[in-house]
DNA sequence: ATACGATATGCTAAAAAAAGCATATTGTCA
DNA sequence: TGACAATATGCTTTTTTTAGCATATCGTAT
């Protein structure tokens, strides 16, 4: 049997990002689109742009600074605090998931049920 | 903000085991019946019972003793191995919570936006 | 002016998970 | 034998989540 984990923070009892969402919001800023990121990631660019407002809504602070119109139609990358939070939360996601996979190896090995 | 997780055991990619249902099964042990464990739970007991069920397929092996009939009806308890298997999973998850809780208390102590 | 590509949103539909309803079965005891 | 309390399941309904469709707006380059 394995462990699974999954982390996410929150902000007054509502989510506000969990581990898959950072990877979207890195693609955006790689990738200079929502669009793009929402193609990577094989999701509707409604859905990711859903989730965006949703993260800055609960979040309280802008993430993405989107601009509109010109030759490209427009695009979006992250704000100088929201790749700030993407970065933390992202590395203290990962740091968690190393956390918890050691300690169950470690709990494991003695015991047969597991 | 804070920081929330949630842990639960697979058997080939199959959810077995999370937070919420061990709680269940001990309660089942305690109370000695199935019934008694959902009304506390404020749960049906058709939920209840579906839910361990699905455990037991997904373990592989009995957890819940159950008994039909007689004076009160019957019963149920968890088995030894049902006993054992529980106790070190609720253990295992009590545990990684208190280390996530401490991890991300480490880390947002040096970071304004967590 | 017009075309283009991306943002910005409302609304609908489909899929998954949880809850609830109904009913049969079982074994002791009065 | 009949009542009782709990197990054992099938089915239906509700709720929640997720996905998809349609459309308006915006600003540069042609």
């Amino acid at each position: 049997m394995e462990i699974k984990a999954k982390f996410w923070i929150e902000n007054k009892g509502e989510v506000v990002l969990g581990g898959g969402k950072t990877a979207l919001l890195g693609a955006v800023d790689r990738l200079g689109s929502i669009q793009a990121a929402a193609d990577e990631f094989g999701m509707s660019y409604r859905h990711a742009w859903g989730a965006i407002k949703k993260i800055e809504q609960r979040a309280g602070f802008k993430i993405v600074d989107t601009k509109l119109g010109g030759k490209e139609g427009g695009g979006a990358r992250l704000t100088q605090q929201g790749k700030a939070f993407v970065d933390r939360v992202d590395s203290l996601l990962s740091d968690l998931s190393r956390m918890v996979e050691k300690r169950f190896k470690q709990k494991s090995g003695k015991c047969s049920l597991l």
